[in-house]
DNA sequence: AAAAGTTGTGAAAACGATTTCACAAAGAGT
DNA sequence: ACTCTTTGTGAAATCGTTTTCACAACTTTT
């Protein structure tokens, strides 16, 4: 076998197949109106001469790129990668191309990315929550760039959501605490500065407690950065400071665990002392001990969905735009009834 | 402000900046020979139409894409992940996107990724491990992409490495854990079937013993896949069959964590009755109980290093094209020296 | 048997940038 | 004052596909 210099172009395999350039063109893409011994000769070229189409310029050409941009805080979190892992999963069976930025929670550095995209020509941007630049979002729109917001269920005029109602989670939170008798909360939320999950989960954890009588002001709140040693300090804070509180919702897993991990340290007994609820039902919710009680983030179906409304036709879209998907509580050992 | 139907495109820009379609793409390729007044009337004609190059029509008459592709098992385990965060991050700084695939550990599925990212147009690759399809390099080759493989050290002919030596690594796990006096020992490997890094670390593991005195055929050996489950399931097996071990070696911390939960369940004490040492160091290494020994691997640093070769110039490239990187046992309470 | 479709194919234009080449104007060297 | 560079610019070719249009060769309808 000829070891191909540069490599094959299409006219190469047209030559070869003993046709122009428009049939095999054709062939390549499935048109049926190919007679069947061409399309033989076409094939059978293509693979001799090693043929692997040149995707610039069918993407200068046709308008399709075939490809989608995803921004996302980072990978470093589970709960991101696995809605990632899931994403591109179901991308890549429809041989669409993922391209994937990291922001780090900046959504100016996130408009840089987004630009990025667009010049790239990705068809469709997936975005984290809905606090976005408007800047980027005027870009996207006057590029006809469809984009798609996770990890939250409400969409805005234009484009889609997959996610779930942060503000409800909280609820769900709150509301399962007072029913374990507790009255004396705490908790350790995400950094909420641009960020709507964070603050969506804490409102709706502060307004359930609210309705049952316990003002926003009773109840420290205490923000971290998504890391382990922040749970940890979070939790030395909520549990040195003030009235000590039996209850503590955290934003996060992580910071659920850290938490635990600075209870363990000082002595103070889970759920004996505190109850502690967490949030993303990552696995290393059952690595903790006691095992944590959390709310299931549907991370990797999130993904999915979201490339399914990416794959979708557009008369499909419709259907598809808003998708809530539901969070459930998982019960697991660091919660108990309050101690009397 | 007009709202600009389609977009902008370069011969636009040079219409209302009253010069040249050349001039222009000079002014945006930083091209020096452009006078100053020219160059200003041409970056504020861009600002003004909102221009984005289209990156298709560019890479194909420059035959520069800036787009990398990687191709790795899975982004649901933090080791990869946390790579591929660090390449991200890495090339972003140079504008160059990074394309992402999974492969599910399948070699077969590997290559049709390849495929894509080589229609892509992608100008590098970053492989996982060193066993690949000799299609899968043979088409990158011809195609003149350069690849990187990661975790591991050794590269081939072609390509560089970038990573650690795993057979090494499992030697040191040995060294560590015969030093404490174990004599009776059991493996929790990866499946090690098309993964040369597991397989490595196996035998590294077993020679080591080996050179000790102690024989293969006495070392009965498990996998699983990284998953907590499989990590229980392996342990069971472990600690059910023949001789119980005193000392046991997996090859990831997710497997270790399995094996720790098994042993709680059953009863068994960690270290009191077996050691465990795990591999990765991820974040859940200090959230076993109790907390896990391990081998470290510079993750981050594999996926920045990677991208600071692929971001090199083909000379500096030399220099680069074999990083070893030291793997730490990192020591906390899972071991101890064996009880007699 | 003529008109009206099908089917299969090729020639050539087009996509939107970059690059090559040519050339004018201005500056430098003698 | 006259060549020799240097600097700044535009016209046109080009990258490798897809797409449009035209058209020939058959079928089918009337």
């Amino acid at each position: 076998m000829d070891i191909e210099d540069g490599s094959a172009k299409l006219i190469d395999v047209a030559r070869l197949a003993n046709c122009s350039p428009a049939t095999v063109s054709r062939v390549l893409n499935g048109n049926p109106n190919v007679n069947e011994v061409v399309r033989d000769r076409v094939v059978r070229a293509a693979r001799e001469l090693g043929y692997v189409p040149n995707g610039s310029a069918r993407a200068l050409r046709s308008t399709r790129t075939r490809l989608v941009g995803a921004i996302i805080p980072t990978l470093d979190h589970a709960i991101y990668a696995t809605m990632v892992d899931g994403l591109q999963a179901r991308l890549s069976e429809k041989d669409v191309s993922l391209i994937i930025n990291t922001s780090g929670y900046d959504i100016n550095l996130e408009y840089e990315q987004a630009r990025l995209l667009v010049e790239r020509g990705v068809e469709s941007v997936v975005l984290v929550g809905s606090t976005h630049l408007p800047a980027t979002l005027a870009m996207l729109e006057q590029k006809r760039i469809d984009y798609v917001y996770t990890y939250t269920s409400k969409a805005m005029e234009s484009g889609a959501a997959v996610g779930f109602d942060n503000e409800k989670a909280g609820r769900t939170a709150a509301r399962y605490l007072l029913d374990l008798g507790h009255f004396q909360f705490g908790m350790i939320a995400g950094i909420t500065q641009d960020n709507d999950r964070a603050a969506g989960r804490r409102d709706g954890f502060l307004n359930e407690l609210e309705r049952s009588g316990i003002g926003r002001a009773t109840v420290p709140v205490v923000e971290g950065a998504y890391r382990l040693d922040d749970g940890r300090r979070c939790m030395q804070r909520l549990m040195e400071e003030g009235t000590r509180p039996t209850a503590v919702f955290c934003g996060s897993d992580i910071l659920a665990a850290g938490a635990i991990k600075y209870c363990h340290a000082a002595g103070i007994e889970v759920p004996g002392q505190v109850s502690i609820v967490g949030f993303d039902n990552l696995e290393i919710a059952e690595l903790t001990s006691p095992e944590l009680t959390t709310l299931e983030v549907p991370a990797r179906d999130m993904g999915r969905i979201a490339a399914d409304y990416i794959l979708a036709s557009p008369s499909q879209r419709l259907h598809l735009r808003q998708r809530e998907l539901a969070i459930r509580l998982i019960v697991r050992e660091s919660t108990a009834p309050v101690r009397r």
